[in-house]
DNA sequence: GCCCAATAATTTCCTTCGTCAAGTATTGAT
DNA sequence: ATCAATACTTGACGAAGGAAATTATTGGGC
């Protein structure tokens, strides 16, 4: 139906990526946002244009003084081309559709008895074939899966190197799930795939220094710097979970104490509230709603907790002065005990105007982590229409 | 005598680049290093020759296995061209001069006894003019002047934001300069010179992000992410100084508790160290040379430093990753006192492979400062190469 | 309704910058 | 002397973007 996508200027890329995450423009003012010629956006526009993926808007509402020729702003074409997202969880697979914009159109939950590869690249062919199926066109529209796991990846070969919680270790995984979909698949971190979607169409679109934190188990942070993605020499990045806070604190499982993750994280949270209350039986439900009801044990857990994580996000603002934070929970029911704390935390801790850094805390829905693995592979069809490398 | 600078290809300003912090390279070496033709790489190498920023290494030794045409490397002209260098701290001026490739030629001292604007700029073109008449080829050499200072600095338009030490507010400080010189200057923040200068000429070379942390009376960072220095959104970035590590520490001027700079800073140092001998009068040389001598409670004040220092440099490493890490002191004496417990606080501090990350801990003559602002006007050098904005 | 100013988009021609492929230069080995 | 190997240079070409002229489409003044 559309001509195949050949390798296109960087202009059209570019433009492309302004139009996806920053809305409709028109040419000029694409030029203008770009510092091109206007030449060189109409140029690399019509490529775009006739394999389908922007169009112009329709005859709009003018917008400016009168005068002159109207604009005819280029928008996506989001029912272009879908993309499956999965989520892979120690014991279930979170699968979406979503439509070129990343929004989410069709979304489906999986449990996860086994956690062996074979039987995870099973369910995973499975949920995607469940996905696809939901409609005529997304199938024949969809080309390209997205996973997010937990762990050390490696997004340039698909390669897992290291998931604790599946207890995998160098896993070809993006090879594996193309034999397994028939799909072209990217694999990324949870966390940064989160990051990713949140920079390309979230809040942090436009930022170019941004960072993005979950409080859950553990405590994760994705970190945009100069309008990438922070990776770390080692494989190590955003491990604001492991900053201490409090060098006579609790000890934590990485061997030092006072960190963030062992003061706030789930399993923490859990086992101070039971010191505080003889309740060796608590769970974390048990702990919110006794919070919410005023005791004042718990709540004082919470406090802590909230303000250990505050004094780590200022540590990130301290360190690289993102233009932005969001703070998010790994479905985090509980936020809204954090969130003052966090707030206070953070204001204590920021220096200057560092503490100027506006601060989102919100929960997200599970699916937006599905989303974000689906996002990263519609960066990977953008990337793609790069010239050979 | 050469021709003047054109704008240049992007290709030419790379390829300089590599040499210039590299060292020697063939053309087709080269080619290989920098992904490109080694077509590319004559032509884009000829008008630097021309100009006298580059020149063929005299017949050296062959290298390769034997056969062949010998290769012909490409090497810096050192002495080209000079830039002066200038710190600017409270009490003193400190200039250099360097050759292209950074190499101190000459160092002078002033003190300063007023701190009002004229008067530091009146030192500024008396350092300038002792500096360049100590060689005859110097003054015709030179073009450029690189100043460092501490405080908010906009390196774009050569504005001091705000300097502590010296009580400026948005100072000029560009513009005054190149009118009291005659040459064109370049402001940068001091710490972020430095880290400038190891990037391009230090133990940074050739790292895609690398730490510099600087000890004295604050403790600062300078941050490279990406190959590129971090600003801050802000205005804030490196403010490893005030990481809390210890919620429950001693008050920090910021506002908060248990920063690193209220533990390892001179000043908390010599607060510390006066309350743990109960001798008012203690200046940071008797504590020292205490605790050289193995007087049990000021050796644990610099050990309660040292290892707050490490906690700070593995927030870092947790955080971004960088590829190296190197701590030097503001003219720091005491330095083999810290080492061994900023090691081993980074090595408790850091999470898995970031403690991996080399440390590199060494006190720097405070000469460097001054390179470090002479560096940052070489870079403005090669920058003002590429095609007009 | 007609003309003009204003703005948007396109077209044409040109420059820049890099690659490709062929040629030249310079060595060691036989 | 000849040849293989490697380094470098040259010239033709193509991709990408800019400048300026041209076309397109509106509103406003008359």
């Amino acid at each position: 139906m559309f001509p195949v996508a050949d390798a296109l200027a960087p202009a059209a890329t570019a433009l492309f990526t302004v139009v996806l995450t920053e809305g409709p423009l028109s040419r000029v003012g694409l030029a203008r946002r770009l510092d091109l010629s206007s030449a060189a956006v109409t140029k690399g526009a019509r490529p775009l244009i006739e394999m389908g993926y922007l169009e112009e808007l329709a005859a709009t509402e003018r917008s400016g003084p009168g005068a002159g020729r109207p604009a005819s702003p280029l928008t996506i074409r989001a029912d272009r081309e879908f993309f499956v997202g999965v989520k892979i969880t120690r014991d279930e697979l979170i699968g979406v559709v979503c439509d070129l914009r990343a929004q989410v159109r069709t979304a489906v939950h999986r449990r996860l008895s086994e956690t062996d590869v074979d039987h995870v690249l099973r369910q995973i062919a499975e949920i995607t074939t469940e996905l696809l199926d939901g409609s005529g066109d997304y199938r024949s529209r969809t080309r390209r899966l997205g996973l997010a796991i937990s762990g050390d990846v490696d997004l340039a070969t698909g390669r897992v190197r290291y998931s604790p919680f599946l207890q995998w270790h160098d896993v070809p995984l993006r090879e594996l799930a193309e034999q397994a979909t028939g799909l072209t698949v990217t694999v990324e971190n949870d966390v940064k795939a989160l990051t990713t979607a949140e920079h390309w169409f979230g809040e942090g679109v436009g930022a170019d220094s941004f960072a993005l934190v979950t409080v859950g188990a553990g405590i994760g942070c994705g970190l945009v710097v100069g309008g990438r993605l922070v990776s770390g020499s080692f494989g190590v990045a955003g491990e604001i979970g492991h900053i201490s806070v409090d060098v006579k604190g609790i000890a934590c499982h990485c061997g030092s104490r006072g960190c963030v993750e062992a003061i706030a994280g789930a399993d923490a949270i859990v086992r101070q509230a039971r010191e505080a209350t003889d309740r060796p039986e608590l769970t974390f439900d048990d702990a919110v709603a006794l919070a919410r009801a005023g005791d004042p044990g718990v709540s004082a857990v919470f406090a802590r907790a909230g303000d250990a994580i505050g004094s780590g996000i200022a540590a990130v603002a301290n360190l690289v002065g993102p233009s932005r934070i969001v703070v998010s929970g790994e479905g985090l029911s509980a936020y809204d005990l954090f969130e003052p704390h966090i707030r206070a935390g953070f204001q204590r801790q920021a220096f200057g105007a560092a503490a100027d850094c506006p601060l989102s805390i919100r929960p997200l829905p599970f699916e937006e982590w599905a989303r974000g693995a689906a996002t990263v592979s519609i960066k990977a069809l953008v990337a793609s229409w790069r010239r050979p490398v």
